[in-house]
DNA sequence: TTGAAAGCGGTACCAT
DNA sequence: ATGGTACCGCTTTCAA
């Protein structure tokens, strides 16, 4: 048997044009049921499979999806391929994923890629290096709709899906709060890094504010090391803090080892509040709290609202969503007994 | 300006032939410097993109490699593509990503896809529920070069990458040996799942018997829970064990979290080691000694392979290949002082 | 309802 | 070294 048929194989052996056969392949409404069924029949017995590529090329539509990520090495990144992938698949669109590693000329390499594999769209969360958004706006000039997740950029003329990091850090601090904790030190991302830490800085500031408590912020590059420092050096002021909310779960567990060292009793003498619900969170001990940055949510909603786009781009209205985060409490932020 | 520039209109433009455009493009060696220069040059200027959908619809090859995971939401797995994307774009071929959850049903649908996608080659992680290997070998009978990386099938006629378990697990048992721990228990997989828990338990029945060890093994699905019900039993032992070698890193964990609760000094008092390198391992206190499943390197040989053959198919030798694992000795597995 | 034929954007063969 | 052109497999008018 004849391994790879196509359409015009399908048409010979029955003896009718390909334009009808490949009209009944895709339930064309004006063609007679009884060919249809026939056509459709035959072409599962010669196990027909579409040249995806051809479509493409002549439709004009690939039914591609570009994934341009920093990288789908961490958890966040995998979780928001998570929900990218699963609304693709089920409006049957394939995902290309690419990585940039934070480098906006590996990016723009993407990118081309992308274009030339006939892409219908990209869903971009841009990499740190990148300047601004003119070459995205010109790539989307050129006749690629880019759409952003994540890490999005300020213009009203593309879309964005992204978190609403101001409120995950006021929720965090709030719950803190509400614990009865009263010097609560915030570790913040250094200034030059992105917006976000800013954000967070700003929720855990209202929140603050709001409860009449001081301010007190340390900023860092927050991994793991610089939460032990920062730790250390918390733990050797004449007036202890009693509480840390950390603008990275890795800052937050360097804080707590430092904790443990000094037996300090997390939860009932010292609270600690993470963010970006790391895996590690939840296996540490005490579990950490922390905020959830509904990764997958970003990734469904950034692919849907790109699919809805294309199908039809004139009545579409672009805009800005933010997702509201999660915060997840463990044991490492509560004192007071749960009242069941 | 006209924004997407084909062959043609270079062709006209420049008043000569496209197939001159063509051949200057991709530097082929019958065309003189003159004329390669300037058509090169000419599609810069005009920022000429590739159709890459036409391109391999004529030539019968996309550059595409499309990748089958269970899932990319885990570590193992994130790492693997990561091996696989570097490779890959390295030899300038793009990559497309499916995850079948486990589902063989949705791994036949994904393979179709990127059949349909035109993509030369595919490398797969079979799901767990995949009855047998006479699909894989019927894709590739059709045309489709499909490779096998990590959970491999035993068959010659197919090319295979993946760890060695069994050393793996044989070289914790004796790192554990060596620090003096006698009693030591292993926590293994049911034997109704995957083989490699059983090559697990072979290295370790190896490397007990070779040190004139009493084996003592205990089976469980290795979830967190698990392993503190191991635990919780192992302690009410009589004669208490004093060490455990689990499969996977969560039972590991969770033998960790009883253990502490017991006031039981892990390392000196008592040997921990996990399977897996998770993430969250570095993390927890003590930090855990684990296996390193080479995920990368799988990842990028197996890749490697594949595009070596699609290079030339003849000359090929389908083989399987074995990767040894490398062990992380942390903490809690260390008893001896160590001697610097 | 069905057929014929052009064409998507490249590639590759056959000429020259 | 360059040009002309058929063709990859499918979609999409236009015609019947």
């Amino acid at each position: 048997m004849k391994v790879n048929y196509t359409i015009h194989d399908i048409a010979k052996e029955l003896r009718i044009a390909p334009s009808t056969v490949s009209r009944a392949l895709k339930d064309h409404p004006r063609i007679s049921e009884k060919t249809r069924k026939e056509i459709q029949q035959f072409a599962k017995k010669v196990n027909y499979k579409q040249n995806a590529l051809a479509s493409a090329l002549r439709s004009g539509k690939s039914g591609f999806i570009g994934v341009c990520l920093p990288s789908i090495n961490r958890n966040f990144f995998a979780n928001l391929t998570k929900g990218i992938e699963e609304v693709a698949n089920k409006r049957g669109n394939s995902i290309i994923i690419t990585q940039s590693n934070e480098s906006f000329e590996l990016e723009k390499k993407n990118i081309d890629t992308l274009i030339r594999a006939g892409v219908d769209g990209i869903l971009i969360s841009v990499s740190k290096g990148a300047p601004d958004n003119s070459f995205y706006k010109e790539i989307f000039s050129q006749g690629t709709p880019i759409f952003f997740l994540d890490r999005t950029i300020n213009d009203s003329g593309i879309n964005q899906t992204g978190i609403d990091d101001f409120s995950g850090a006021y929720l965090a601090t709030q719950h803190l709060i509400s614990q009865g904790y009263k010097k609560i030190v915030h570790f913040a991302g250094t200034n030059n890094v992105a917006i976000l830490y800013k954000e967070r800085l700003r929720g855990y500031t209202q929140a603050m504010g709001e409860a009449g408590l001081k301010e007190d912020v340390i900023f860092s590059n927050l991994q793991l090391q610089d939460g032990k420092d920062h730790m250390i050096e918390l733990l050797n002021r004449p007036e202890r803090p009693d509480a840390v909310f950390s603008a990275s779960d890795y800052a937050a567990l360097g804080a707590m080892s430092v904790l443990k060292e000094n037996g300090i009793k997390i939860g009932k003498e010292f609270g600690l509040f993470g963010f970006a619900n790391e895996p590690f969170t939840e296996f540490v001990d005490p579990p950490l709290s922390t905020v959830d940055q509904k990764a997958k949510n970003i990734g469904e909603h950034a692919m849907s609202s790109l699919l809805t786009y294309l199908d039809s781009p004139n009545d579409y209205i672009f805009g800005k969503t933010i997702l509201t985060p999660e915060i997840i409490i463990r044991s490492s932020s509560i004192r007071k007994k749960i009242l069941l």
